[in-house]
RNA sequence: UGUCCUGUGGUGUAACUGGCAACACGUCUGACUCUGGAUCAGAAGAGUCCAGGUUCGAGCCCUGGCAGGACAACCA
């Protein structure tokens, strides 16, 4: 194990094996499915994109490059009325954002509407398909329950004749919404209510994203995924537990289009479930609708645009990915592992700089009034390469305000009165007067400078217990920070019955804080770039910022084993 | 009173054709440190859903239970 990590390099997680990886071993063996590998992501465009669906991106994308195979990018959109090109971008965006592609492989259900279309005609000719005349309630209740087989249609037994020219009708938008279906012929009795005669053509008279007006009958998913997969070669098509049970219908129809003895081959995962949060596209999406958030990319959404906001890398996304397998187990994994991740990949990449984000002015009163002085300080110290930079200091300053104590409990060994600490990169400074307003809050501390302390070391070998990060007060940009905590005070929110998921939000996921002190360094950051503020965690630049204002998003806390200690007691 | 799937430390994942249950996160110590970060060293924590059985030996095999999940959209 040490030996790998030598000879890789750490930047390398080992990649984990999993079930799927087995599965595709012994079917490679075999010699079934040609002896290739091909997957796909086939997202229906009807939302963003979330941290469940880059589990399954990494997963399919993963296969084919660990095989030597392909990877192919489908748009699952058979349904019209919940789809848009705007989702599809979004998706395209947000799959090569993490770093995958799918070269000239991109294909959509649509693409097949007129295939789709022909094959239903075949199965209506094989006298495996009719026109059934009822509604939607009346079929629902003919087709039984899990526990009680179904009845047979009273249209099921129609002439192919007719079939041809009722379907030919519906085809044509002779007929309104609701009142004819196509279904496949299989069998009502058998135990699994996804074979009871599924629906695979109904009518809608919805514009499509792609297809415009062109057709008023559109495929079911179950009519439309297995075929999908079989035109375009994929072998292992893999997908949630939620469909294990249409595993028989996919492969009944593939089964029907019989041309060579190639089989696409359906594979059930458990989808990813993160504590305090929810990952349901419908239950994002009204977060968005109604207000809760500030739209999908807010930095406090699973969406994979809000996590890039909120600044975690697609690295970290995909370490994540991998560490947290792929298995059959329904279970929750905790948003630390998720928080793990970034921090270790911003560690190791992220421009340290100093920031104070609840300031406190402090006065050297030692310190000449005009001189200011610039000092070196390190940019990573994990990354030698990445070199120094000067940081101004001057008479006034800013330290934060959870710095500073008054009267100090045990274990806190940062600046109160009288006592010593260091300014990072800078020197020691001793307090010797708290200056308060009125009210009997601080205002502003006097402090003295050790001039022989330059750069952080005293040249009589004293020590001193803490390092403080600060900002030259003239030196200093303004800036605004926002602060995210979870969306939920609840581990599983849409895990109780009877109760709305929106009761456990958590309301103050959101803390905005106008007035940040940063130092100089951060003045020419771009959109997204990644800071370690130090002391305090990871911060990137935010959308919203201006040239005047600067926005920056925390993206996690540093570890804090003194918050802990506080929180002791 | 159905079919299918799943049960391994707090969480997630491992354990080759049976061989002392391993790793990561989290938690807790300690060392080091110009970030109470990082790093390093260490600890606690499961006897593998239950009960039988086969075997020298079972998380892995057999039998029977139990628990949880999915399935009754003209959603995907």
């Amino acid at each position: 194990m040490a030996e790998n990590n030598m000879a890789e390099g750490n930047s390398e997680i080992k990649k984990k094996s999993n079930f799927i990886h087995a599965q595709i071993d012994e079917d490679l063996k075999n010699g079934k499915n040609r002896k290739r590998v091909h997957t796909r992501f086939p997202p229906e465009p009807n939302g963003y994109l979330h941290i469940g669906h880059a589990k399954s991106i990494c997963l399919n994308f993963g296969i084919a490059e660990k095989y030597g195979g392909k990877c192919n990018l489908r748009f699952d959109d058979t349904n019209p009325s919940k789809e848009d090109t705007e989702y599809v971008d979004s998706i395209m965006e947000d799959v090569h954002w993490l770093g995958f592609d799918w070269d000239d492989r991109l294909f959509y259900a649509s693409d097949y509407f007129e295939k789709l279309h022909q094959f239903a005609i075949q199965l209506i000719k094989e006298g495996k398909a009719y026109v059934d005349d009822q509604d939607a309630e009346t079929i629902s209740k003919q087709k039984g329950t899990p526990t009680r087989p179904g009845e047979i249609s009273p249209f099921r037994n129609r002439t192919i004749e007719e079939n041809m020219q009722l379907f030919a009708q519906m085809t044509a938008g002779e007929f309104d919404e609701g009142s004819h279906v196509l279904r496949a012929k299989v069998d009502m009795a058998l135990p699994n209510m996804h074979m009871r005669d599924p629906i695979i053509y109904r009518i809608m008279k919805a514009r499509h994203h792609r297809t415009g007006d062109k057709w008023c009958v559109y495929p079911m998913y179950d009519f439309a995924h297995g075929q999908s997969d079989y035109w375009e070669g994929i072998t292992h098509s893999i997908c949630t537990l939620e469909f294990e049970v249409h595993r028989p219908l996919y492969d009944w129809l593939v089964d029907q289009l019989k041309v060579d003895d190639y089989r696409p081959r359906q594979i059930e995962f458990a989808r990813l479930n993160l504590t305090y949060t929810v990952m349901s596209k419908r239950k994002l999406l009204e977060l968005v609708k109604d207000g809760h958030v500030n739209g999908w990319d807010d930095p406090r959404m699973p969406t994979i645009t809000g996590l890039r906001r909120r600044g975690y890398t697609p690295e970290s996304i995909k370490n994540f990915s991998d560490r947290i397998g792929v298995t059959k187990v329904d279970g929750m994994i905790d948003v630390s592992l998720l928080e793990y991740s970034v921090r270790e990949h911003l560690n190791k990449t992220a421009q340290r700089v100093m920031g104070v984000i609840n300031p406190l002015k402090v006065v050297i009163t030692n310190y000449p009034e005009d001189k200011s002085e610039e000092l070196e300080a390190i940019n990573n110290p994990e990354d030698t390469e990445m070199g120094v930079r000067q940081v101004p200091f001057s008479r006034e300053l800013y330290i934060e305000r959870d710095d500073f104590m008054e009267e100090p409990p045990r274990k806190f060994f940062r600046l109160s009165p009288g006592r010593e600490v260091r300014l990072r990169y800078a020197y020691f400074v001793t307090c010797n007067d708290v200056i308060k307003d009125e009210n009997g809050e601080v205002t502003e501390l006097h402090c003295t400078y050790d001039p022989a302390s330059k750069g952080g070391n005293s040249p009589d070998g004293r020590k001193v217990k803490a390092t403080l990060h600060w900002v030259s007060a003239k030196h200093a940009i303004k800036s605004e920070v926002r602060l995210y905590d979870r969306l939920f005070n609840d581990e599983d929110p849409a895990g109780h019955k009877d109760v709305d998921f929106k009761e456990f939000m958590n309301p103050e996921s959101l803390k905005v804080l106008p007035e940040c002190y940063l130092e100089p360094f951060v003045k020419d950051s771009k959109p997204l770039d990644h800071f370690q503020f130090e002391r305090l965690g990871y911060f990137n630049l935010d959308y919203d910022s201006t040239p005047e204002k600067p926005v920056f998003n925390r993206t996690v806390q540093l570890r804090d084993s003194w918050a802990k200690e506080k929180n002791k007691g």
